[in-house]
DNA sequence: TATGTACATTAATGAATTGTTAAATTTATA
DNA sequence: TATAAATTTAACAATTCATTAATGTACATA
């Protein structure tokens, strides 16, 4: 796992890229956002930790940046951040920030923060399964777990129900079901409803709500 | 919702037009891509459909030059292209196309793909959920959370209290209601009154403020 | 007080939407 | 190809929702 650290301050450098690598992460460090830019182009870092304060280019003008470049676009950022800077969280969260330390760093926290975010990182890329509550769906080994147990469910309806599942809560209408689960097909919408039933039968639960006049959602 | 399609071939303008107009879009038509413009300026359309094959004009040029009028910078723009100029797909959207459908049209498959079309430009632009003090209406997930509980509405209840929330303190006349919730269906003004009390009766509170001989209005 | 106007309330009706079942059709697999 | 499984449709039942009509209430004004 390969981290770049930007901050105008060595100390900070030293400090941190002796608490990573000795948690065995291949660290490269830049004194300012230009720099960061390029070495980041060379070394496609999977984390990359700014500081919020910068002299030049500050953190939140670097991370625009960095997300404009094809090599950063999906690299995870984390900002460092005083205390007193509340604000930059929520610009440093809009310019495509994934988490945010204040300052001063205690190394221990920044060391379980970036486990958790190169971990989700991790989840999210590799893995499909969305789990919710005791409802779980793996796209991967296209599986049903409700219950601890496994449930079969056909293609359609495992579709459906992923797709539900993407987003909870969110409603969809018939015709975003019919545009994304059957590829706009020409379906009748009682087609829907069969799945529907067929899922809830299967599982036994109600998990999809019906919206009359709207949709369907997963939800708990 | 107004429609603009380019074509060359008129049997297709004709065909196009018959389906469109059955679902209700207004529809215009130009032959090439110069009227094209010339219309578009006119009657402003949401929907652009161009055909890639034109002569003088092909659909990509005319695109790029649809999208330098401002009248037409945020119209929807879907392209028409035969199956074989699969190269157009990518060039397309290079030139600002938002989604394009492959020759032979199939009528239904247009017309869910333009209905998905207008659908997400419409939901990109306002936001989905409204909170005031400790109410909060969700369009996404179609619920209304009231004191933390989650209050079920039907449809046009819904749609009401969330466009009386859109504007908080702003009175709606029985009119700006009709036509913005039962979009201009003629009915009478006690179906307005019932769907209010039956959401102050879900509610179990007295938002919404009656204003005599004006309209309705939400207010803390 | 009487009267008119505007809104509230209730219940009835019918339209719209969804649920259910079985049968027909399509697709996958041995 | 035969068979089973999955998908879709069709028919109809059930439910929910939208609307209206009828009636009641509040309020202002003559």
């Amino acid at each position: 796992m390969k981290i770049l650290i930007v901050d105008d301050e060595k100390d900070i450098l030293e400090f941190l890229s002796y608490n990573l690598e000795k948690e065995g992460y291949q660290v490269s460090t830049a004194l300012n956002g230009v720099l960061a830019l390029d070495i980041a182009k060379k070394i496609k870092p999977d984390l990359i930790i700014l500081d919020v304060m910068m002299p030049e280019m500050d953190g939140i003008s670097t991370c625009s940046e960095l997300r404009k470049i094809p090599e950063t676009q999906n690299s995870l950022i984390l900002f460092l951040t005083a205390r007193s800077e509340e604000y930059s969280e929520l610009a440093g969260f809009n310019a495509g920030a994934d988490d945010y330390v204040t300052k001063p760093i205690k190394p221990k926290l920044l060391i379980s923060r970036i486990k958790a975010l190169l971990k989700r990182n991790k989840n999210n890329e590799s893995s499909s399964s969305i789990k919710i509550e005791d409802i779980e769906i793996d796209k991967e080994r296209h599986v049903l777990m409700y219950r601890g147990e496994e449930i079969h469910l056909a293609r359609k309806e495992f579709n459906l129900l992923y797709h539900l599942m993407t987003i909870p809560g969110k409603v969809f209408t018939r015709e975003e079901i019919i545009s994304e689960v059957w590829n706009d097909a020409y379906v009748g919408d009682r087609t829907i409803d069969v799945h529907v039933r067929k899922i809830r039968e299967k599982t036994g639960s109600n998990y999809i709500k019906t919206i009359k006049g709207v949709g369907y959602k997963f939800d708990i």
